[in-house]
DNA sequence: CCCTTCGTTAGACAAAGTCCAGGGTGCGTC
DNA sequence: GACGCACCCTGGACTTTGTCTAACGAAGGG
């Protein structure tokens, strides 16, 4: 991710780039996420793209952000029961989850090392690890 | 945990321990969470329940389970979107994801370390911290 | 015996997400 | 230009997961 200026033509080249057909309402969920750059929420990016005129339908941004998930886009930060993030940041990263406001907050995974892992079972090749941190305020 | 045969009585023994007051539906979730030793859902929980005569309510279950969790008899891990798994054991540990079939393994946590960790931000505590490494079978 | 507290229940409700049928729109072919 | 086809978007119905509420019953204390 080189790109610092996120324009909506920028967005289309981008998800060309990943084989995904840069139709309006792709471009304008894509350019809401990235620009926010941030961890938003399915609900969220619905409205923010709403804000502008044209109506996008619920079932499209969630079409949309699937196929972003699949196309390897973004990536889905899951911290609570029913609440699903989606984080524009592919590189390999952890978080920290304030199980209080609900604020999630990136944390570099380069220095990270997990040691002691036993092997995988049998037969299976890993997909990812996810490591959140869940913390509260102290004088909560 | 030491009780390695989970009577009737030993649940309720169990609850009178954490200040729960051991009543026929909260026994009969007990029993079942931790005769079978394994993690599962509000809705396993509920049907398992209701498989002997006696109708338990489903908001009793959802009470009861959130109770516990309260109380610290049970742990809850979250996997995926609106999948939350209860598990009874409450030692500190980790957990494989097949993200296929859903099974969700357990790793003894006392040989893992995480280095290279951040600081905490400023004013908060750790309250947790949940590693999921996530899996899919090599051949799929 | 009344009153209060606690636990349970059914059903209504809410939030998040998926499914489906219908209707564009663009494109290649004739 | 007309047709057929593939793809995409849409609203609305539906499903799932969980919470809320009002009513009821049992236990205990005065």
């Amino acid at each position: 991710m080189k790109t610092t200026c996120h324009t909506r033509e920028n967005m289309a080249d981008l998800l060309r780039q990943r084989g995904v057909n840069p139709t309006h309402q792709r471009i304008e969920i894509a350019h809401v996420l990235f620009s926010h750059g941030q961890h938003l929420s399915a609900d969220q990016v619905l409205n923010l793209v709403n804000q502008r005129s044209p109506e996008t339908s619920r079932a499209t941004v969630y079409n949309t952000l699937n196929l972003f998930l699949e196309k390897g886009l973004v990536r889905e930060v899951i911290v609570d029961a029913g609440k699903v993030f989606y984080d524009p940041n592919t590189i390999p990263h952890h978080h920290f989850y304030d199980v209080v406001s609900g604020k999630l907050t990136d944390i570099d995974s380069a220095d990270i090392a997990i040691t002691g892992l036993p092997p995988l079972p049998d037969g299976v090749v890993t997909e990812g690890v996810d490591v959140i941190i869940r913390v509260r305020p102290q004088t909560a």
